[in-house]
RNA sequence: GGUGGGGUUCCCGAGCGGUCAAAGGGGCCAGACUGUAAAUCUGGUGGCUACGCCUUCGAAGGUUCGAAUCCUUCCCCCACCA
């Protein structure tokens, strides 16, 4: 399939078209920059990596020079998007709304700013004006429930709400049901569309797969109301070669807001991508020139790939999310956790690199006079026992600054240290434990 | 209420007088290999002041030089009968 527009082919390259209202898209987007935008869900004080294939998309389109509106469901929120969800929400209070609001704005702003930052000789002509973040709560409050069933309910036909495949599959499942409040969700979000339109000239909606419906629902919405013609599309919904949902880890999803999840747990999660997953998602989260993509891939094709890919890619992904500085700060933590021996460190360094390691405090003398490697091990919750401590020991698992323990009568002390005050205790591969000297 | 079977270490499950800190498997912990993956292989898996000692086999007592193993009582599970 060829485009018209630079726009949809670079889309189509990067695998992110799933379905298009119609095909005059390509020629709209052709003509010049058009406004567009794309909801997030507040259901968290933090998107998650699920949400950021939304944002790429956004930046992507900002990257060719279009104009970009994200938005944040204030209002929706209220009520729950009952697309591929099997079950009824739990409503949010007011409260929590709110902070999820700012949480998840601050998220959005950063990423679409950053993703001006990055690559430059794939960036075309763009406007740096702030990106409108708007909130479907300040057009849909005003409403009046008469009012809103009168202008708005009246373009909607039960018959088409009930086809749509949100409802359908919540309906078949007689189990879970739909409340009416959930039912209704289409038509707030379909209004969203049209008031966009009116206001900002948006004349695109882009979403995941599962909010054709929604998404329609409101491009039928702007014909009947206006008599024009306004776009839908959607992207793919993104699992892994194995079949995970993207995004989700043992411990739940990976978070956006590095209170969250630190950078450095959002960079190992693209570090551990399947091989068959990273040319992909190079395409699709990465704004690297698709030649420079195809030199990675065929790395990985010819089996040579000893982890770089990951490695770029996450790199390149944290960036966009955390910034530069903190992507390379993850790189090295990354360094230091897998191995590498740690020496000549600064306490400032050590404490950033293992913020998220426990650790344990002692007595200056106490160190000065030496503590037994044994001893160590158990105080600091390494291991349980002492007879435990030994075997880690004798199975060679135990480590100081990443450096093998040699034997059982080792004694730990100052001149180990690895930084000013600070040193660091590792049993097996991946338990950390930072001891620090008051 | 009656009869039969059973409760073993993180889990499953063998053991039925000394050779039992207790087979085997799972899990877990390490190591090797590797790419921070998977698989595989190797070792380990109650505690300690450690070639020895101490505590563990539902609970409490008892027999015995010696008990997870035998006896008594109690508690709890399961099956069948009423």
């Amino acid at each position: 399939m060829s485009f018209k527009s630079a726009m949809l082919e670079d889309l189509e390259v990067r695998g992110l078209i799933f379905q298009k209202t119609h095909d005059e898209l390509d020629e709209a987007l052709a003509e010049g920059p058009i406004t567009l935008y794309c909801g997030f869900d507040p259901s968290a004080d933090s998107l998650h990596i699920g949400n950021l294939l939304g944002i790429c998309v956004l930046a992507h389109f900002r990257r060719h020079g279009h104009n970009p509106v994200a938005l944040v469901g204030g209002a929706t929120g209220l009520i729950g998007d009952p697309s591929g969800k099997s079950e009824e929400r739990n409503q949010l209070s007011e409260e929590v709304l709110q902070k999820n609001l700012e949480g998840i704005s601050n998220d959005l702003r950063k990423c679409l700013d950053r993703a001006l930052e990055m690559h430059p000789e794939t960036l075309g002509d763009v406007s740096r004006d702030e990106i409108p973040i708007v909130n479907n709560a300040d057009w849909m409050k005003p409403w009046s429930f008469i009012e809103f069933l009168r202008d708005v309910g009246k373009s909607f036909r039960v018959n088409a709400m009930l086809a749509k495949d949100s409802v359908k599959t919540r309906l078949e499942e007689r189990e879970q049901g739909l409340s009416y409040t959930e039912f209704s969700y289409m038509l707030i979000q379909a209004y969203d569309f049209l008031h966009l339109f009116k206001e900002h000239g948006c004349r695109l909606q882009v979403g995941g797969s599962d909010q054709w419906g929604n998404i329609t629902a409101g491009t039928e919405l702007i014909r009947r109301t206006t008599g024009d013609s306004a776009f839908g599309l959607t992207f793919p919904l993104i699992t892994s070669a194995s079949g995970q949902k993207l995004g989700k880890t043992e411990k739940g999803a990976t978070y956006l807001n590095p209170d969250r999840n630190s950078p450095y747990e959002f960079y190992q999660y693209w570090v551990n991508r399947e091989d068959a997953d990273c040319e992909r998602f190079l395409r699709m989260f990465t704004f690297m020139p698709h030649d420079e993509i195809d030199e990675l891939a065929s790395i990985i094709e010819r089996g040579e790939n000893r982890g770089d890919v990951q490695r770029r890619l996450a790199h390149e992904v944290t960036w966009l999310v955390h910034g530069k500085e903190e992507a390379d700060k993850a790189v090295r933590a990354s360094k230091m956790l897998f191995g590498e021996k740690i020496e000549g460190m600064t306490d400032r360094d050590l404490q950033s690199i293992f913020a998220d390691v426990p650790s344990t405090s002692i007595e200056r003398g106490r160190l000065e006079s030496g503590i037994g490697i044994l001893d160590l091990i158990t105080e600091t919750g390494l291991r349980g026992s002492k007879s435990d401590a030994r075997r880690l020991v004798q199975d060679g698992g135990a480590y100081i600054n990443n450096e093998k323990v040699d034997g059982l009568d080792h004694v730990v002390d100052t001149a180990q240290l690895a930084s000013e005050s600070m040193l660091v205790l590792r049993a097996g591969k991946k338990k950390y434990h930072v001891l620090a000297v008051e």
